[in-house]
DNA sequence: TTACGGTCACTTTTT
DNA sequence: GTGACCGTAA
């Protein structure tokens, strides 16, 4: 273990070295969060503390899980497949698997998404008339998902008004509907787990007696669900080792609770807190600029980060125009760094707070002749042609899967129209029954169309009986029609390709998970050694004084065969969407949303859109904790850069069709003017519109668009020119974002201003014409009131 | 059944 | 500005 702990700072040792405790390790950004993590379950095995199977470790996304699984086998010379090493729903599905029938689902239960289930959402809302103007089904949605992450069922909601008794009664429907097609949604894997683990004295023992060792990653980002699931399995006895970093908590809004924090600091008396403010990653200069603005904030664990590092350089600030001259700035800075400084592209991030920012950026991009990159979008599994493949594959293993049943019945078109899916729809709820079952119910024509559709799908299921997953899904594209049809679609050709693709993720998912590359697809093989265990009984209730051997127990870990290579290539189908660009791994500009950036680091990075409304967005402002997250997320993306840090803001932008009026963000302001260097005069804050007062309602004057007649007082919302020569073109009597006159253009809005005297010239944007350069002394431009 | 056109909204997002 | 969604016309 020498070479194990060699080049770990005092801090990281100790975290690493810690008694076996609750401990909670405040990791700061770039401080070496992960290498703590992974060296500590390195550390306690190789001492003996630990053996693999006791270690259960938990991360947010596939990405991390799979991080920290392969530095561990870098770390580790021994097995690390006894460890559940994955993400909460993978973790959670994994269990649910081996114990459905105590959790009260089909073995082959399948997973929704969250376009799974807002089609299940809305199926049902028109199976019951519920009016969609009035109740959202994207409402319901969230209402129930937010209820689960609070552990409620429907009975345990407090409803006090008739809306919200009708969404009450539409979520116990929702759960009957689900139940009865023997799908889960994501939010209801972890509340299943929870309930199986709560509700099951003699499992919940079991478990807690094996995993001795729970490790948090990201620990801010857990919601009141993952926290109480944690809870149980570490019981009274199991040390939770928690990594986290309140001030990276960005996902409050889908319902990340940082307050996680000081309750488990209290609930399981942590003596063990480590602050990891070593930083590995940015220059000095970076560094004083991120721990300066997040000072701003006051409800914070406290911590500040240093360096050994230099200062390094300034951080870059620049004030643009418009967002096109931004986009144009960047675009030359990036080739600067490309050219003189020899960086890679890939070193260089562009991130905005906002996906519509993108558009601008890549714009410029493209016509410079530089490669790059969007993260976010639609990524594979989620591609309509991929989803109906899977939709098919799920209605072999479950035909009660409506949700897949009605995405593909008419899919590719075979006669069966909507006339005839709702006739479907109401002999199954006549029935009680599946859209599947139902079918024998439907008569005439449209039963006749169904009666094949229904044929095909049993073909599909004999045929596929003794095949390998790859076989299967190869055979399934081919015989649904999938293939012809995309083969005759006109665009279809990318589509095909994504099917064949889909194909070898099959044949990856069954190599990886050691399945054999003819193990039938919907085989359950059991470990050599493992017997077959007979399941726990679902009525053992907490209070049963029913004492089961471990060994016993279906244990997913023992014998990870409990899934057949069918449903667990579908798991991995809803769990990991997968990646999203077709120019992955190419060596390219990143250009992503800043929340997309957590966990990243780039040589250089550009912070984009700096301006009120956009960064911090106003949306945010009417959120209890809203400019607070909204300065952590700036705090995250300041903390991405390694050497390099530019900041720009643009006075006029194009967002929705329209011109805005942005003053800089405020964030500007709680920066030390020590650690920037401005490119472009700064413009106090007195010298604009009678300056801005913290106190005005953000996101109502400050966004006053001149262009559509606000109130004369928003006039003056438009910032002044920052330029010292456009300054002079002021005295012209004209300034940016002013509505003037053009004989021959029109209506239009000035963006720009320069030159002075007879040489000034107004860029303006008219209605009709678009962007022109006009000479003041030519043009005669009338000031609109 | 499809195709087109009008309307609407539009912060961030993993599982 | 743009994409998604829904309703109506062919």
């Amino acid at each position: 273990m020498p070479e194990l702990l060699a080049n770990l700072n005092p801090e990281q040792y100790a975290a690493v070295t810690l008694p076996n405790e609750p401990a909670l390790i405040l990791a700061g950004a770039g401080s070496g969060k992960t290498r703590v993590l992974i060296t500590r379950i390195a550390w306690l095995i190789q001492q003996g503390f630990a053996s693999p199977p006791t270690v259960l470790a938990v991360t947010f996304t596939n990405k991390a899980a799979r991080e920290m699984m392969s530095r561990l086998s870098a770390l580790l010379p021994i097995d690390t497949r006894g460890m559940w090493i994955g993400t909460f729903h993978g973790l959670c599905n994994r269990m649910l698997r081996a114990h459905h029938r105590d959790a009260g689902l089909p073995a082959t239960f399948q997973i929704l998404d969250t376009a799974d289930q807002l089609s299940s959402i809305k199926r049902l809302m028109k199976g019951l008339n519920v009016d969609d103007e009035k109740y959202p089904p994207k409402n319901l949605q969230y209402f129930i998902n937010n209820a689960k992450e609070q552990g409620l069922r429907p009975d345990q909601v407090d409803a006090s008004d008739s809306f919200n008794l009708k969404f009450v009664e539409l979520y116990r429907a929702y759960e009957q509907q689900c139940q009865r097609e023997g799908v889960v949604d994501f939010p209801e894997l972890l509340l299943r787990c929870y309930e199986l683990l709560a509700h099951n004295a003699p499992l919940r023992a079991h478990y807690q007696a094996r995993f001795r060792q729970i490790l948090v990653d990201e620990f801010q980002d857990t919601n009141k669900l993952q926290y109480a699931w944690l809870k149980l399995l570490a019981g009274q006895s199991n040390a939770i080792f928690a990594v986290g970093d309140d001030d990276q908590s960005i996902y409050a809004f889908r319902g990340a609770n940082v307050g996680n924090m000081l309750d488990f600091e209290r609930e399981f008396n942590v003596r063990n807190l480590i602050k990891l403010e070593q930083n590995y990653r940015s220059h000095g200069y970076i560094l004083d600029t991120a721990n300066a603005l997040i000072a701003h904030n006051s409800r914070r664990l406290g911590k500040n980060l240093r360096t050994d590092a230099g200062h390094g350089e300034p951080v870059r600030v620049y004030e643009a125009a418009t967002d096109m001259q931004e986009a144009g700035w960047i675009v030359e800075e990036i080739r600067a760094l490309i050219n003189n400084g020899g960086l890679a592209r890939s070193e260089i991030a562009v991130l905005y707070r906002s996906n519509a920012q993108s558009r601008t950026i890549e714009h410029t991009l493209v016509n410079a002749g530089i490669a790059y990159r969007v993260y976010g979008g639609l990524r594979f599994f989620e591609r309509q042609e991929v989803k109906h493949a899977l939709a098919y594959l799920r209605l072999i293993d479950n035909p009660n899967d409506d949700t897949a049943f009605a995405r593909v019945v008419n899919f590719p078109t075979r006669g069966i129209g909507a006339r005839s899916i709702e006739q479907l729809a109401d002999a199954a709820r006549l029935y009680g029954c599946s859209m599947a079952a139902a079918i024998p119910y439907v008569t005439g024509k449209a039963g006749t169309s169904l009666g094949s559709f229904a044929n095909l799908i049993a073909k599909i299921r004999a045929e596929t009986e003794r095949m390998s997953l790859p076989e299967t899904v190869e055979y399934v594209v081919r015989v649904s029609g999938l293939s012809e049809f995309y083969q005759n679609e006109r665009e279809g050709q990318d589509r095909l390709e994504n099917l064949q693709e889909l194909v070898n993720a099959a044949t990856a998912f069954v190599s990886e998970e050691g399945y054999g590359l003819d193990t039938p697809a919907r085989s359950i093989r059991l470990n050599p050694g493992a017997t077959a265990a007979p399941e726990l009984g679902s009525s053992a209730d907490e209070g049963d004084t029913v004492v089961l051997e471990a060994a016993s127990l279906t244990d997913p870990a023992q014998n990870p065969d409990t899934m057949t290579p069918l449903a667990g290539f579908l798991s991995h189908a809803s769990l990991e969407a997968g990646e999203n660009q077709a120019q992955a791994g190419q060596e390219a500009v990143q250009l992503m949303t800043v929340h997309a950036a957590k966990g990243l680091e780039f040589t250089a990075v550009f912070i984009t859109g700096l301006e009120e409304g956009l960064f911090p967005h106003e949306n945010s402002a009417t959120e209890a904790d809203g400019l607070e997250e909204e300065r952590r997320l700036m705090y995250v993306a300041i903390t991405r850069a390694k050497e390099r840090l530019y900041l720009s803001f643009a006075q006029s932008r194009m967002l929705h069709g329209q011109t805005r009026y942005n003053v800089r963000s405020r964030f500007f302001d709680e920066l030390p003017e020590t650690t920037l260097k401005w490119l472009t005069p700064k413009v106090e804050a007195g010298s604009r519109w009678g300056g801005r007062s913290d106190n005005a309602g953000w996101g109502r004057d400050w966004f006053a668009r001149p262009d559509r007649g606000g109130p004369a007082a928003n006039f003056e919302a438009a910032p002044l020119p920052a330029f010292a020569n456009e300054q002079r073109a002021a005295d012209t009597g004209f300034r940016v974002g002013q509505q003037v006159f053009h004989t021959k253009f029109g209506e239009g809005a000035i963006t720009a201003l320069e030159g002075s005297g007879a040489d000034a010239r107004a860029q303006v944007r008219f209605k009709r014409h678009g962007e022109k350069w006009l000479a003041l002394s030519v043009a005669k431009l009338q000031v609109v009131e």
